[in-house]
RNA sequence: GGGUGACUAGCUCAACGGUAGAGCAUCGGACUCUUAAUCCGCUGGUUCAGGGUUCGAAUCCCUGGUCACCCA
């Protein structure tokens, strides 16, 4: 006859799914017991790290009769039988919890079997509001002496493994609040971050700059070479832009009669993704009118210096293994002497663009085909030998008229503007002109663009009319200067991705599995509804597509390759 | 856009083409000074997806997906 299976035999526990099933037992449990497992409030009255700092010099076994109330996350738990120790971590750091029986039963009486509760209903990830006294342990760990404890919010969730933590690139970028959670170092760099942009702001506001915002939907893009995103609106039935630069309207208030303006915010470029950029990123430009870009060198290397000791108490950096010195004055230098001393090419001496080609390639430049000056072409020799090796702060100066459309012809050197750029790092991480303040000038420059648009260059764009308006009502000379905040950040916190600068960079959405399809054959529109719920048609497809995909072995792989982007669809949920 | 690599339990990782494993976490038990607690015990898998080769595929091949790195 069967005996029953081994008495010992626990059911499984160990999914997720179980986990969770687990913990949802646990939330009833503590229901009803009559608390609330996801409760409205504590009275938080100290942080962990000031609390470390406080008590530094605690003796070990020594306690202090002082009552905090502090509220945090359980990131570890070592149970013993009638004592246990939780790690709590709030938002400024972690602290012990010591939790003896005798203590807690006898202060919260009105709760029979508190520390059993605690040790039977709580996980790591638990939220907790705990009121106690201080100790710092035999063993020398500075603790709270608990008296009082309550779960203020269950998680139903399990943490990534306590010693090696959440690796994973990708799990961090996609459940950034996980990364939060156990990662540390990923906090101090959004709260640094956070110090960055305070700093630029202050430092701006202190000379008397006014941030003003100017609009994100365009119904043309400007200011820049990059394809924009395109949205569309409803009643007003148009197609708009998002921002690829906040310059021509900046300007615009310059000509109103400001002074010193400037906007910190959102840019939006439809462009590709890498460790250096990613399709939303932030941007601060500076408009100063009665300056030039000699002024704004100097601003630059002030205010990045500024920012730097601010945050980081040090203009003296170190960033993936490289010591960078950002005080200043930091080296200036033509492209033109940069080119020469990198290759030995001197584009001065170039007669015509043939020349100056046959002598780029014997120094092994690859030259792209629309490299069609020799302007561009030493912008691409630049770009292919110097870049890289701009380390240390430095302004590299006058450009040439072909790539800077919205910069002044320079001062004294044909066919160059008056354009700087700053690299750190082998990165260009700031962008300034002397603006260019002639609307004649800007009109056919402007105007080259747009045949440039009409030829189909989608980087380029249409003549923004009402921009040259404002400049034919007069422009009073102006210094501009755009930074890129998202590098400054990686900088200033040693990420070598954009995405560690990032809080919740652009990711590719996970492929979505195709739930169920069917094909209305009158109207050619094939109908599918995919397992998020979403349900779209495509149009003008024919029956042999819808046939085959229903005969496919792999539905999702047939979509991929053979409907999905060649067809034009609309969403129906 | 091109190339290379990765993808296995909640997390971190193993597994010559031959029975999918470990540590941590979970779950049960013991324990009043731990801090990667310890000890005993029970569990836990659509090996990214689909197809192919094979007696047999996590492993080999093809297609696709996502991520990372490099290049353009």
């Amino acid at each position: 006859m069967a005996a029953n299976q081994s008495p010992e035999r626990q059911p499984n526990t160990s999914t997720l799914e179980e986990i969770r099933a687990t913990r949802l037992e646990k939330i009833q449990q503590i229901k009803d017991l009559g608390l609330n497992p996801f409760a409205y409030k504590w009275e938080v009255t100290h942080h962990a790290a000031e609390l470390q700092e406080k008590y530094i010099d605690l003796t070990n076994g020594e306690e202090v009769d002082e009552t905090v109330s502090i509220a945090g996350r359980i990131i570890a738990r070592r149970v013993f039988g009638k004592l246990a120790f939780f790690e709590l971590q709030d938002e400024t750091g972690k602290i012990q919890l010591y939790l003896d029986k005798k203590k807690i039963d006898s202060q919260m009486s009105d709760l029979i079997g508190a520390f059993n509760h605690l040790k039977k209903l709580t996980d790591t990830g638990d939220i907790l509001g705990i009121k106690g006294t201080i100790k710092r342990t035999e063993k020398g760990e500075l603790s709270i002496y608990v008296s009082e404890y309550a779960i203020l919010t269950k998680s139903l969730l399990p943490l990534p493994d306590k010693w090696h933590g959440l690796t994973d690139t990708e799990k961090r970028y996609r459940q950034r609040y996980v990364d939060l959670i156990v990662n540390p170092g990923v906090r101090q760099t959004f709260r640094r971050r956070a110090q960055i942009t305070a700093a630029v702001r202050r430092y701006l506001e202190e000379r008397d700059f006014l941030e003003i915002e100017t609009p994100v939907l365009q119904s043309e893009a400007g200011g820049a070479d990059a394809r924009p995103f395109i949205t569309y609106h409803n009643t007003l039935e148009m197609n708009l832009y998002l921002r690829i630069a906040t310059e021509l309207h900046l300007k615009r208030l310059i000509v109103g009669g400001f002074e010193k303006v400037f906007e910190l915010g959102r840019i939006f470029r439809n462009e590709g993704v890498s460790t250096r950029h990613n399709p939303e990123f932030t941007m601060i430009e500076v408009y100063q009118a009665y300056a030039d870009y000699f002024d704004m060198m100097a601003l630059t290397e002030d205010l990045i210096s500024y920012v730097a000791r601010e945050v980081l108490g040090t203009t003296k950096i170190t960033y993936q293994e490289k010591e960078i010195d950002l005080t200043p004055p930091w080296q200036r230098a033509t492209m033109h002497e940069l080119v020469q001393k990198a290759t030995g090419l001197d584009f001065d001496q170039f007669k015509n663009f043939a020349e100056a080609k046959t002598a780029a390639k014997e120094v092994g430049i690859d030259i792209p085909d629309d490299c069609q000056s020799i302007g561009k072409l030493l912008n691409e020799t630049f770009e292919q030998k110097v870049e890289d090796s701009l380390i240390q702060p430095t302004f590299v100066l006058d450009y040439p008229v072909e790539i800077s459309p919205l910069a002044k012809p320079h001062r004294s050197k044909p066919g160059l503007v008056e354009r700087f750029e700053l690299f750190i790092a082998g990165r260009e991480t700031a962008n300034s002109f002397s603006e260019l303040t002639d609307p004649l000038d800007q009109r056919q420059r402007l105007e080259a663009q747009a045949a440039k648009k009409a030829a189909g260059d989608l980087e380029a764009h249409d003549i923004d009319e009402d921009f040259l308006a404002a400049l034919e009502y007069g422009m009073p000379p102006t210094g501009g200067l755009g930074i890129g905040i998202d590098r400054l950040v990686m900088l200033l916190t040693d990420s070598p991705s954009i995405r560690d600068a990032i809080a919740f960079p652009l990711l590719k959405s996970q492929s979505t599995v195709i739930k169920s399809f069917d094909y209305d054959a009158d109207r050619q529109i094939l109908r599918v509804e995919f397992g998020n719920g979403s349900v779209y048609q495509y149009h003008d497809v024919p029956e042999s597509i819808y046939k085959e995909l229903k005969e496919a072995p792999s539905v999702g792989q047939y979509f991929n390759a053979n409907i999905r982007d060649k067809f034009g669809f609309d969403r129906e949920v």
